[in-house]
RNA sequence: GCCCUCGUAGCUCAAUGGACAGAGCACCGGACUUCUAAUCCGAUGGUUGUGGGUUCGAAUCCCACCGAGGGCGCCA
């Protein structure tokens, strides 16, 4: 529709000496009255004509000869806005294009099957995912999700680290545990992990053992322990709220193939490293940095960004076109550093995306907690979807913007999980199916022999209207990486569907009446179920 | 001290630079003989942190200040 108005107005705009430059650019206005479509091109042009915007938009719609068939009404109105009305009819062959397309509506080939890759969650396996982890998981697994409904070639991945301090840190307090757990009197550091699972971890190890491992050094059995029961668990998590991970990467690897010691040789020879104080920097100030970054310390040791350069480079390397890092707020200070590297290596740096998530504070009666997976005093994601379920979990974590710093009141969420936000979406899903059960038990055939010209009330064409905008919004969801957009869309999808319902009988006396509200029905259930599988919520039958 | 994200109704949050700033909770008043009342209808609620600037037009962009969270390490 945009395409056919934009066609027809350029030769009318060119008429009247407006610039190529300035293109009309159609939005849909967010109060209805102000009909579907809307441009503010006359304000635009008026600036350049020295023209008043009204008069100039009369003279626009003088010239302009649209097809009345879908174009029911345009109207001048504000200061100069062109308002477009489209007529039933248009409706009536959106709604068909939906019962047509079914669980195929709002899918497109935009991205042109885009190599891309998500990488999220990406925790160090040192303990359980927390609440603030979970944010980033579904926020990822959403984005990738409108990824691949927008027709991008999508792969999830992990990337993780099994040998650094944490998890050094990690071993020895198992060992610490199991001596413990053996009678031996142990001085267990505060700054170790003081985690209950790290008990049970020490128990299975006894279970499997015995004393054997007395002598064990923290690194071996311990460590090695440790990393797999917490793995094993993480990916339990993730897999509860519909999360998985197409690729699981070590950060070992990048040693194992020699792609670490390349890129500190490649900037030693473009000059942009050099040794000082026993330790290699990285030139980040030739890259706008504030200062020169440390990449190897004084003891051989490499920091964490010298990897992480290398495992950019190799992601670039596997042919990815489209690269977005998911993470939290506590490591926004360290991707100007791996782009930076990545630029210095003579790659395209824009095709790193790297949306930043701000922390979700949680409240436990009234108090803020602090979270800290050494100090253990989490809440874990499992213990929020024991609580409020998958799909609360998810829903909430979707439906604010990554930017808002989101406020999590525990005690509020188990006691409102009775009326989430959530029920709100799946009740109206639910409530159609059930319409659908009662029609069929009727003996109405659902499938066929539908008039869609008889959906003429107020309500009917404005859950019309909303329903033909979910491929728009998939689109535009995708290209923001702002999936809480599509969550407030369904919102209101929902919402006009129940108002809908109470001014309307769907299965009356009148056949073809009955036919055309069930068509109407079975496109928002339609609609409904794609947004939830984007989501990642499920489209409940009954509830 | 410097950098990043942010500040919108009592609370949690929306709003591609556009028209009267919107939802959900909470509170108040209505609607089940009728396809699911996990719903609907109505009422209340605002100097968009403060002060300037740019613009035909600002919650949105720029500057300053105040406040919150995060980061400024040879930790990740």
């Amino acid at each position: 529709m945009k395409k056919y108005l934009s066609l027809q107005l350029s030769p009318v705009l060119q008429a009247l000496g407006v610039p190529e430059s300035i293109a009309p650019i159609f939005e849909k206005p967010r109060t209805e009255s102000h009909g579907d479509l809307t441009t503010n091109i006359a304000m635009i042009a008026a600036k350049h004509l020295k023209t008043n915007p009204r008069q100039l938009a009369q003279q626009i719609l003088e010239k302009l000869n649209l097809d009345k068939t879908l174009v029911d009404k345009i109207e001048i109105a504000g200061p100069g806005f062109i308002n477009f009305r489209f007529s039933d009819k248009y409706y009536h062959a959106q709604l068909a294009d939906i019962l047509e397309k079914e669980n195929q509506f709002g899918r497109s080939g935009t991205g042109n099957k885009l190599k891309t890759q998500v990488e999220f969650v990406s925790a160090n396996p040192t303990g359980p995912l927390t609440v603030g982890h979970g944010r980033g998981a579904v926020y990822g697994d959403t984005v990738a999700r409108l990824l691949e409904w927008t027709g991008y070639d999508v792969t999830r991945e992990y990337y993780f680290n099994n040998a650094g301090r944490q998890m050094r840190v990690l071993g020895d307090s198992v060992r610490l545990r199991y001596l413990e757990l053996l009678g031996e009197k142990i001085d267990f550091p505060e700054d170790y992990y003081q985690g209950e699972y790290i008990k049970e971890i020490a128990q299975h190890l006894i279970d499997l053992h015995g004393k054997n491992l007395k002598d064990e050094p923290a690194e071996g059995k311990f460590k090695q322990q440790a990393e797999t029961e917490i793995f094993d668990d993480i990916k339990k998590t993730l897999a509860r709220i519909g999360v998985k991970h197409d690729v699981f990467f070590n950060e070992n690897t990048l040693y194992e193939t020699g792609q670490v010691k390349e890129v500190i040789e490649e900037l030693r020879k473009k000059d942009l490293a050099y040794d000082q104080d026993g330790a290699v920097w990285f030139k980040a100030t030739a890259f706008g940095g504030e200062k020169d970054k440390v990449i190897v310390k004084a003891t051989g040791e490499p920091t964490y960004r010298l990897p992480d350069i290398a495992y950019h480079r190799d992601k670039l390397r596997r042919g990815y076109e489209l690269i977005i890092d998911v993470l939290g707020a506590d490591h926004v200070a360290t991707y100007p550093d791996v782009l930076a590297g990545i630029k210095a290596l003579g790659y395209d740096e824009s095709k790193i995306k790297v949306p930043i998530h701000q922390f979700v504070t949680i409240l436990q009666e009234g108090a803020v907690v602090k979270m800290s997976t050494r100090k253990a005093n989490f809440i874990t994601l499992d213990e929020l979807i024991d609580e409020v379920g998958a799909d609360v979990v998810r829903y909430f974590f979707l439906m604010r913007g990554i930017g808002s710093h989101l406020n999590f009141d525990l005690k509020l969420a188990k006691e409102q999980s009775e009326e989430n936000p959530v029920y709100y979406l799946q009740y109206a899903h639910a409530r159609i199916a059930s319409i659908i059960r009662l029609a069929e038990s009727k003996g109405v055939d659902v499938s066929k022999s539908y008039d869609l010209s008889l959906l003429n009330q107020p309500e009917e064409i404005s859950l019309m209207k909303l329903l033909s905008q979910f491929p728009d919004m998939v689109e535009s969801c995708a290209a923001t990486y702002e999936p809480h957009r599509l969550a407030e869309y369904l919102h209101d999808v929902a919402g006009s569907y129940h108002k809908f319902y109470h001014e309307h009988r769907v299965v009356g006396d009148d056949l073809n009446i009955t036919a055309s509200r069930i068509a109407l029905c079975l496109a928002t259930k339609t609609v409904l179920a794609n947004g939830f599988s984007i989501l990642g919520i499920h489209a409940p039958e009954k509830m």
